[in-house]
RNA sequence: GCGCCCGUAGCUCAACUGGAUAGAGCACCGGCCUUCUAAGCCGGGGGUCGGGGGUUCGAGUCCCUCCGGGCGCACCA
């Protein structure tokens, strides 16, 4: 059996117009045969357009067009009658058998149903949330988790292969000034009396790395603070660029002061920090296949070799001091600095260096998970791509549109530097993984989302995400009352299903893959969300009105066939989102 | 000022790469539990798809323009 026995459905149906357009019209059978699902039961199984479409180019009337090329359709063994409908539309109605045959495809093929094969087993790389391991992670983050999870899914579903990967900020000035809040910090808890920098790092976590620090170490990083704090900078309170002078001073100190110990201390925060980042996102059920260190990318010399070629190519120049990459002669705004004049290379070099490993990793396609925030980003990091010999297009950058959190109606203010936020943590403890992720995943990532905290939990038992699971909850319940062999079902009868409500359900599920392949297409995982909640609407007006456990043997067994089929597409369904299929509520 | 995203029912959102009568949930009104889970079902009201122009047989969808909201425009990451 095929993998997508739809898929092959669509193009035998594509095949009858193709032959018909060859009589009615021999000078335009090029014209594409889109085939599309109607919106509407009452529009058949699959709609085709070809005559609208032939009407352009021949200048005939289209209905009339429709109606040659109905008389010239092919018979076909799946199909009951062939309609015009609206201003042109040939809408064809399956024959009732045709439209069972779904429910053998999917209790034949269980949790595979849905995979199909659009993907062909091509390599894809989906990076996403890829934040600063400074802090914990927020809201904001936890809705690129659970979009950049759920495509990764989708696009293993339709057939690709998929590598999924978090790219670690762990170089750079902002690690630097989280190795010193934590140090401070620790120095505090040996009794020195050195003063929080205003732009350190506030949260409390930073005082859980110092106590860890101090109890695995003891104090072999406390110096006194007389010589921490010697000769430093002023900085008054408001005055941002002294504040900024400061901390660098500071860190400079540190590195002086510590030695290779700074390195040491910093390797210590920040695996512990990446760990709890990481503890967060399994329990959100977001996993990684590589944790990818920016660090590395310097350490390895892969930067400055990435430069090189570049340079090589004519693409760098110096001015002021500084190293930049003609980025505007690949269709970017203005020129990058990619070595800034105090020698230090810039976060966009190691992005470089980063997009060039991703596709030397023989990727056919990288997908970038980012928030809207950093769109301004996408020209220079494809100019970079382009410049480097790479088909930009290759490379896909979702833009994730901000959370805006609200509590008691008011919009709560988040700051990482002043640590307060909601985290994602404390997100799903409030309102469970489950409705988290589903309510993340419930519209477009282009879409702004005003999460509503109070909302979320004390109104959770009304999430859409439950509607979904008590339809799979209540076939679990029913098959229990059952209690007969599933196995049996996927053989059994199917005739006695022929009531309309049966027949849309069937029409839904045999539209599974297909709502796969456009949520593939599309990057858009709430395609499935959508259908999963149709499909559960469609089931739960049919259990409300039809009773599965009936005397009538066969009656039973194909209404049994029919909800367990439904049952695995919900299930199927619900794994791409990350959510669970529980069978009791 | 320039660029990107968004604007659809009172609220939160869909609308399958231009299609048929623009659909759901929440909220509101009225019905349905002695029968497989009522976290459910059935029915009802509710719309200038931000405004205007254009392309097309056909526009919420594409183009232009204006209005409104968000986010960017560093030798930060």
């Amino acid at each position: 059996m095929s993998p997508n026995p739809a898929t092959d459905l669509k193009s035998h149906l594509a095949g009858l117009f193709t032959t018909a357009l060859e009589v009615v019209a021999p000078e335009a059978t090029d014209t594409p045969v889109v085939l599309e699902r109607p919106k509407s039961a009452a529009h058949g199984d699959y709609a085709c357009n070809v005559a609208m479409q032939l009407a352009r180019r021949l200048k005939r009337n289209p209905r009339e067009l429709a109606q040659r090329v109905i008389e010239q359709l092919p018979n076909s063994p799946w199909v009951e009658r062939a309609e015009i409908a609206g201003a042109g539309f040939i809408n064809l109605f399956l024959r009732p058998e045709a439209r069972r045959e779904v429910i053998r495809s999917v209790l034949a093929a269980g949790d595979a149903f849905g995979r199909i094969g659009v993907g062909g087993g091509r390599k894809v790389q989906v990076e996403f949330v890829s934040a600063n391991p400074t802090g914990p992670l927020h809201v904001g983050h936890g809705r690129g988790a659970a979009y950049g999870a759920s495509l990764a899914n989708v696009l293993e579903a339709a057939g690709f292969q998929v590598a999924r990967e978090y790219y670690v900020n762990d170089a750079g000035r902002q690690m630097d000034i989280l190795s010193v809040s934590a140090w401070i910090r620790y120095l505090e808890l040996c009794g020195e009396a050195v003063p929080f920098p205003p732009n350190g790092y506030q949260g409390d976590y930073v005082r859980t790395r110092a106590t860890e620090l101090r109890a695995i170490d003891g104090e072999r990083f406390r110096r006194d603070a007389a010589a921490v704090l010697e000769r430093l900078p002023e900085a008054a309170d408001g005055d941002e660029d002294a504040i900024e002078i400061r901390m660098d001073a500071l860190i400079a100190r540190a590195k002086a002061l510590l030695g290779e110990d700074f390195d040491h201390l910093t390797r210590f925060v920040l695996e512990r920090q990446v760990e709890e980042i990481r503890d967060v996102l399994s329990r959100f059920g977001v996993h990684f296949d590589l944790w990818y260190s920016e660090r590395s990318l310097y350490e390895s010399g892969r930067v400055a070799q990435v430069l090189e070629v570049l340079d090589q190519a004519g693409h760098l120049y110096t001015q002021d001091g500084a190293r930049w990459f003609r980025s505007t002669a690949f269709g970017d705004d203005k020129d990058r600095v990619v070595q800034r004049e105090n020698g230090l290379f810039t976060y966009f070099a190691s992005d470089i260096a980063y997009h060039h490993d991703k596709f030397q990793r023989g990727f056919d396609q990288v997908i970038d998970v980012w928030g809207a925030d950093h769109h301004g980003y996408i020209a220079r990091v494809k100019a970079a791509i382009t410049a480097s010999g790479t088909d930009a297009d290759r490379l896909i950058v979702p833009l994730i549109q901000l959370v805006a959190l609200f509590q008691g109606g008011e919009v709560v203010k988040m700051g990482k530097r002043s640590g307060s936020y909601v985290t994602l943590e404390d997100l799903m403890d409030d309102v469970g993984v489950d409705a988290t992720r589903y309510f993340y995943l419930a519209r477009k990532c282009d879409q702004h989302l005003d999460f509503d905290l109070d909302l979320a939990k004390s109104q959770s038992n009304e999430n859409p995400v439950y509607y979904i699971q008590y339809a799979h909850a209540r076939v679990s319940s029913v098959l229990e009352e059952w209690d007969g062999d599933r196995i049996d079902l996927a053989t059994t009868d199917l005739a006695p299903l022929d009531a309309p409500a049966e027949l849309v359900l069937m029409q839904r599920l045999a539209s599974y893959p297909d709502a796969i392949e456009i949520a593939a297409r599309d990057y858009a995982p709430h395609i499935v969300a959508f259908y999963l909640k149709d499909l559960a609407a469609e089931f739960h007006s049919y259990y409300n009105g039809t009773r599965f456990l009936v005397d009538d043997e066969a009656v039973k067994r194909a209404r049994l066939a029919l909800v367990l089929a439904v049952q695995q597409v919900l299930r199927n369904g619900l794994a791409l989102l990350g959510v669970t299929a529980p069978d009791r509520m």
